[in-house]
DNA sequence: AGCACGCCGACT
DNA sequence: GTCGGCGTGCTC
């Protein structure tokens, strides 16, 4: 540093837009000189220097001239290692979001600040009150008498008025404006107490009560004033007048919300099979060697992948390194909970959707410290503030839940592969039926492959008929279950065994039609259909959350001739219930009113025979492990079939395997029923014999012909606008000034562009929607050249009401 | 996105 | 004259 240099930061501010967002200098004032990298702080910004949050990204010395100066810091220490800024930049660069956005995606919820506005009457002369309307001086009037800061929305609220008659009253001096930084979630702090330093309590003369406490203090050195007054019989006061004394002293401590009893930590040894053990082995080398690698598990159902990684985990655990454990979806993962805090109490961390808000950030606490070394938890968990780690796993790793759908759209999978790099960490994927990108990779030797070709134990694979759909209706049979089902189930009632239904989603859902008009009861806002809800008897929209009381009047025509059509779950649910009314059915989809903690309850309640038929969408093809099913039907396989992008064959094939694997996990040999029209669809008839090669083979040959990934990204360009016609000239425009700009600057940059096109929800929210396909490779300058299209278009102000998103790999076209 | 500044119409 | 309407441009 020269003699007139000073301290400069370069920070993620909050709340800018991709537009004009940047790392924006701020000078560091002396008396936060040693500031840190990581930090969060307020910074005056903008026109008007509203506080805004930021964090320190970088930290350089200059003498740039005109720089605002950091107000005051929100963290006193930094909450972000160098790694996890480096995490940031990859997110900023990699999917098109702001700094800070990039910031926010890798903090719980709970740790975010709120800046409110606060407002404060100033003492002026009768001369500008008077010049005050009526108005104007009862809102002055009224924060005279309060007497203390009131906030902006509290205001609003009183006098129902707008925000200008306030900044009207602020420019004329009457009033007088601050931001203040607030937690959403504060931390939980208990009241403590100790003996100040070097004292002897022989030296004073207490009174026996004093004298009982204070020898208390300096047998246990600190405690709560709760613990004290509990041990003791005595109340505060006591305490308090040996902190009169300056014998003792108040402090506070942090608590956890969540009370952790370390109950009975199993230390025996996981016992694994000779295939399991050779692939621990494996495993094992490449974590030991100190270089960043990709290994990918594939282990077919019932396998017993996770004993493998569970051992893998100990041994990283062990080394005092980290661990990051991902599930797709934790409420359906309660085994996986209690296999891991049995075995490692509270050094295991979870980041659940169903644990609240301050719930979430004191988990978030624990691994910052250091306190918990394994993170086990859904998506987000891959941004554990870990700072040594080891190994991240990530189980079912084609599931699409590690994608996300917000911005940043980042896809799990990279980052973690991202954070190993950076710590020589191992990644381990693990799958029975892996993505076809994951198993490319292996198959090319990028990625370690490890096979477990045996199931566990005595389990055997369960024997699967396929029924097809159109014979059963020439036989007149026009309900949802085939003989051979009905027949299976009703055998299984008698021999008291469990069977599991699964019912796709899409197109399994209640419509209503008018059957005057022959119209279909669509939502106001959006181009879909409005369906049925039982539970609360209303017809909803799935997109946009409209909703309307259910009635039998055509919207159209006005005639009361409005008739369910579609079979959802409850109609299945139905018919179970007409065939057989003494069985115990349990009903289970996405859409029910049910919250996180009722699907546990109520899978666990199954687990407990506490129900014959398991009857639902996705989620009963996952999660626990039913020892006692024996049969699983698949209602209408053909649905997931025939969707509309290229990855519906690789998730039908996936679904289709884990939910006949749960079939005869147990001791007795399970069945399996897949109901389908197209019975000659070789992913059907490959799901049957659980046979990933074969499909995998196949499938790879169909994306190398039509240049999908693994042999070439894609990237999803959404357009969003309320005027149709604007949105379609946006579209275009972007879609030509891309392609322009590729072929001036990267020429030889190999490139397929579709579209644009109607997306295929066209309207959501009132917003038409189009869309343009590029197939390309996410490389460095594709990915400049998207953001300078990007930038270029929000500063345009034709097409400043068009909403422009760039997805890359999206998991779905619409 | 906000927010402030500035340049024009309708009001006591 | 002046209040406040919205159009315009900037954010370290």
């Amino acid at each position: 540093m020269k003699n007139d240099e000073f301290l400069i930061a370069g920070i993620a501010v909050d709340n800018t837009t991709y537009g004009f967002d940047r790392l924006f200098s701020y000078k560091v004032p002396d008396h936060l000189s040693n500031v840190k990298v990581g930090q969060r702080v307020l910074v005056p910004f903008g026109r008007g220097d509203r506080f805004r949050q930021g964090m320190i990204l970088s930290l350089s010395y200059g003498k740039e001239e005109n720089l605002k100066e950091i107000s005051s810091l929100l963290d006193d220490k930094p909450i972000f290692t160098q790694e996890m800024i480096d995490t940031v930049n990859f997110i900023h660069d990699r999917y098109f979001c702001t700094y800070y956005d990039s910031v926010k995606v890798m903090l719980p919820v709970g740790i975010n600040y709120n800046i409110s506005t606060f407002y404060t009457a100033v003492k002026v002369n009768d001369d500008v009150l008077n010049s005050l309307t009526d108005y104007e001086r009862e809102i002055y009037d009224y924060l005279l008498s309060e007497n203390k800061p009131v906030k902006k929305e509290t205001i609003l609220n009183v006098f129902s008025i707008g925000e200008n008659s306030l900044n009207k009253l602020y420019r004329q001096g009457v009033v007088n404006r601050e931001d203040d930084a607030f937690r959403k979630t504060k931390d939980a702090t208990v009241k403590m107490v100790s003996l100040c330093d070097d004292v002897d309590i022989n030296d004073y003369k207490l009174t026996p009560k004093q004298q009982k406490v204070a020898e208390l203090l300096t047998v246990v050195d600190k405690a709560s004033v709760k613990e004290v007054c509990y041990y003791t019989g005595y109340t505060q006061s006591v305490t308090d007048s040996l902190v009169k004394k300056k014998i003792a002293r108040y402090f506070t401590d942090e608590v956890m919300r969540i009370p952790y009893t370390v109950s009975d930590v199993k230390k025996d040894e996981v016992v694994l099979s000779p295939s399991q053990q050779s692939a621990f082995d494996n495993l094992y080398s490449k974590y030991c060697d100190d270089k960043a690698s990709v290994s990918l598990l594939y282990g077919v159902t019932g396998s017993g992948k996770t004993s493998v990684f569970m051992k893998l985990i100990e041994k990283c655990f062990n080394d005092n390194k980290g661990t990051i454990l991902m599930v797709p979806e934790i409420a359906l993962t309660p085994q996986l909970i209690k296999i891991f805090t049995s075995r490692f109490g509270d050094n295991v961390a979870v980041f659940h959707s169903g644990l609240s808000i301050g719930e979430r950030l004191d988990e978030y606490k624990r691994v910052s410290r250091g306190d918990a070394k394994i993170v086990l938890g859904t998506r987000s968990a891959v941004f554990a503030p870990l700072k040594n780690i080891g190994l991240i796993v990530m189980d079912e790793e084609q599931e699409s839940s590690y994608k996300s759908e917000q911005t940043p759209r980042y896809n799990a999978r990279d980052i973690a592969k991202f954070r190993c790099y950076k710590h020589n960490a191992l990644l381990l994927l693990s799958s029975a039926t892996p993505s076809v990108e994951s198993f490319y990779m292996a198959e090319k030797g990028i990625y370690n492959l490890v096979k477990l070709t045996e199931r566990y134990g005595k389990a055997t694979l369960p024997q699967v008929s396929v029924v097809d759909m159109n014979e059963e209706q020439m036989k007149g049979n026009f309900s949802n279950y085939s003989t051979t089902l009905k027949e299976l189930i009703s055998s299984n009632l008698i021999h008291k065994k469990q069977s599991i239904i699964l019912l796709n989603r899409r197109g399994y859902n209640t419509f209503l039609s008018c059957r005057s008009c022959g119209q279909v009861v669509t939502c106001p806002n959006c181009s879909i259909s409005m369906t049925y809800h039982s539970a609360n008897n209303r017809m909803m929209c799935h997109y946009c959350g409209h909703s309307v009381p259910y009635t039998d009047e055509c919207p159209d025509c006005h005639q009361h001739t409005l008739k369910f059509s579609g079979a959802g779950t409850q109609k299945a649910e139905q018919e179970l219930v007409d065939m057989f009314p003494s069985a115990r059915v349990l009903r289970m989809d996405a859409d029910a009113t049910m919250t996180k903690s009722s699907y546990e309850t109520k899978l666990t309640a199954f687990a407990n025979g506490e129900y014959d038929i398991l009857i639902g969408t996705q989620m009963v093809a996952k999660g626990l492990d039913f020892p006692n099913v024996t049969l699983v039907g698949v209602i209408n396989a053909d649905q997931m079939l025939y969707s509309d992008d290229y990855r519906s064959y690789e998730r039908a094939f996936s679904l289709l395997t884990q939910v006949v694997g749960r079939s005869g996990r147990g001791d007795s040999k399970g069945v399996a029923v897949i109901q389908t029209s197209t019975p000659e669809n070789y992913v059907i008839g490959l799901s049957a014999k659980q046979d990933y090669d074969t499909f995998y083979k196949g499938e790879i040959g169909v994306r190398k012909a039509l240049l999908y990934p693994p042999f070439s990204d894609i990237c999803l360009i959404g357009y969003q606008g309320i005027m149709e016609g604007a949105t379609i000239k946006c579209a275009n425009a972007f879609q030509n000034a891309l392609i322009n700009k590729i072929k001036t600057n990267y020429s030889s940059m190999p490139l397929r562009v579709l579209g644009p096109s109607q997306a295929y929800v066209y309207k959501v929210n009132n917003k038409y929607r189009y869309k343009t396909i590029i197939k390309c490779r996410n490389s460095k300058d594709f990915r400049s050249v998207i953001k300078e299209t990007l930038l270029e278009f929000s500063k345009n102000k034709e097409f400043k009401n068009i909403g422009i998103t760039v997805d890359i790999n999206p998991l779905s076209f619409n």
